[in-house]
DNA sequence: AACTATAGTTAGTTTCGCTAACTAATCTTA
DNA sequence: TAAGATTAGTTAGCGAAACTAACTATAGTT
């Protein structure tokens, strides 16, 4: 039986994803941050501020899975809320120590990418990149 | 705050892994499947055989997820076992429904697949599945 | 002012991963 | 050849993380 290439493409796609996300986790655990917990603090260091509707959209899940994240990062004092735009909207930063906890993850997690992608040139790795964004597009 | 090309590989891969799997399990739920199923029903279809410690490796889970995915294609009839190479030992394959629900599910998935690859030519989404494989080695 | 929409929360459920512990079968070693 | 070690697979139970439903409060629209 011969696979087109897109079907052997999603194939690899998702053989790589579990292993990698399974060592990140791992990674993270060291650390007492989960994946959800990780995957927000990351969004919101990148941007220096969310909001949970955002987070939820970013992320591809429902307001309420970000809630619970968001409360459990609360109780952890790795960020703290602002009012947004109006009272209903909250403004989402990380407190100094989630600041701190992030620029130690994420040495962490950028050691185990260079790993894993070592020898694969930055053009390379910037054209695949360019084809996810434009896939994603599609869905 | 500048990313290196290969932060950005991981985020793009991340951030595409979501609506796709998501998109997948959709289209699975209109066959009755699940993920996992489906995934298992996909490995034993495209090597006609497949014992439950090979699918727990192919698939980068613990044995007793398998047993429990196999346990549920049993009761749906869609997979049968055999005795393995010792008695201990089995192999799982696909019954005619089996068959019959993996080309459906299969034709389905693929028009998913065509559709987000969609004007990107067979050589880069080898290469990039070529990526994919490497990168999965040094998991 | 009434209705609709949005932001976010809470509660409960389901799925799916894991570990621990187990049985049965096979292999290895002394 | 028997005892110990290993392997294949199963069962039970737990926890994480996703969802939907329903809700409150706030803002926008008609």
């Amino acid at each position: 039986m011969e696979l087109k290439a897109h079907q052997v493409f999603f194939r690899r796609f998702t053989d790589l994803y579990r292993p990698f996300i399974q060592k990140t986790a791992d990674i993270l655990a060291e650390e007492g941050l989960t994946l959800p917990q990780w995957s927000t603090i990351r969004l919101i260091a990148e941007q220096e501020e969310m909001t949970p509707a955002e987070l939820a959209s970013k992320q591809y899940v429902e307001k309420p899975t970000v809630s619970r994240t968001v409360q459990q990062l609360l109780e952890l004092g790795l960020i703290e809320t602002r009012q947004g735009r109006d009272r209903r909207e909250k403004k989402i930063l990380l407190t100094d120590e989630g600041n701190q906890i992030y620029e130690k993850a994420s040495r962490a997690i950028e050691k185990l990418e260079r790993e894993v992608s070592d020898g694969i040139s930055e053009q390379e790795m910037d054209a695949m990149s360019g084809r996810f964004a434009e896939m994603r597009r599609r869905l």
